[in-house]
DNA sequence: GTCTATATCAAGATAGAC
DNA sequence: GTCTATCTTGATATAGAC
């Protein structure tokens, strides 16, 4: 997804997908409305409509921008990475847990509820980031049953904390972040 | 939730949560209408009303029957269930994966959607229930972090096929299934 | 590039007939 | 208990001024 370069303070644009991220968080993916983004972003219904001429065309945006900052943090870990077993299950999952679930950037989320309930076919990229991720897992594992249960469970926690469902405390979260992460080193018992 | 004895044929109600179940599955949770629903259920908008005073009261049904059906559900896994280590874990986890995930029973999924798209607060049941789930986990394991990541896994495979998201093939989810019973009676290797 | 004003439309909900 | 209007609201989108 291109746009123009847009050096030094925050475009438009990226107030207006800030806004919109923490809109639905807060009212509900049902409730997003193109006023109360306009409104959230501090511009009027028509400056929001000259940024992206639907709310389709929105959403499609949050979507994008939250499939390019996960492939971004995960190029980060990549680089960091330990050699070792599994290693893309660990990148992926270490990502997981970075981006989706922990940190502030609960845009992840939000974005992608929101694009569920209006047009569940602005899901597709996301599919396919999953359909790559499922391949690359397949042809480089050590452990392919770790690697996978790892990834799920990540995903699982993941999608807890998206629908604000998670029971786990801090120590509870810490605790199975260890637990991910010694499944994917060591593999299941035997 | 009690509604009336309605013995015999199928009750107005259950066909209406019937249709709105699936039309989630068919539109979009956020493209659900009154109007949509009333249609599918052979009935005219003022006759859903009277069954269902407001959509959310629709929703609020829609989330309660789901609630019910994993919860009889489970009980009668936990009556045939072998005995053996983790034994609540291993009943959560078929149940989840009998219920949501495996057969035609998708409007688990389609009604948290819908109701997380309109009203989050409409989740509080689940929340509670997944509340419940957590501490029996804590108190009756064998192994908490096997029964953890079992559990977790399994939330992140019904999450990603309630979303349409799931990349697996019938022979990869077979395979899933089974690495999570392996995990949750074997545990993590050392 | 952003604003105001407005057209258009659909959805949820109500009232009262049958 | 279900139907057919009808009301009201609020959301997307357009047109054109600044």
């Amino acid at each position: 997804m291109l746009f123009p370069c847009t050096r030094g303070r925050k475009s438009s644009r990226e107030k207006i997908l800030d806004a919109a991220a923490e809109l639905v968080g807060e009212i509900g993916a049902g409730r997003l409305t193109l006023e109360a983004v306009a409104e959230k972003a501090g511009l009027s219904k028509g400056g929001l409509l000259y940024n992206f001429p639907t709310k389709d065309a929105l959403l499609q945006a949050m979507i994008q921008r939250m499939i390019d900052q996960v492939a971004s943090e995960k190029e980060a870990l990549r680089e960091k990475a330990q050699p070792g077993p599994n290693l893309e299950a660990r990148v992926v999952t270490k990502t997981l847990l970075n981006i989706c679930c922990g940190g502030k950037m609960q845009d992840m989320a939000t974005g992608m509820m929101a694009a569920t309930a209006e047009n569940p076919r602005l899901l597709d990229p996301v599919r396919q980031v999953i359909h790559t991720t499922l391949e690359q897992l397949k042809a480089t594992s050590d452990d392919l049953d770790a690697a996978l249960l790892a990834w799920l469970a990540t995903e699982g926690l993941s999608s807890l904390e998206m629908h604000n469902l998670s029971p786990f405390s801090d120590e509870d979260r810490d605790r199975i972040v260890k637990a991910i992460e010694r499944l994917v080193t060591k593999g299941i018992a035997e």
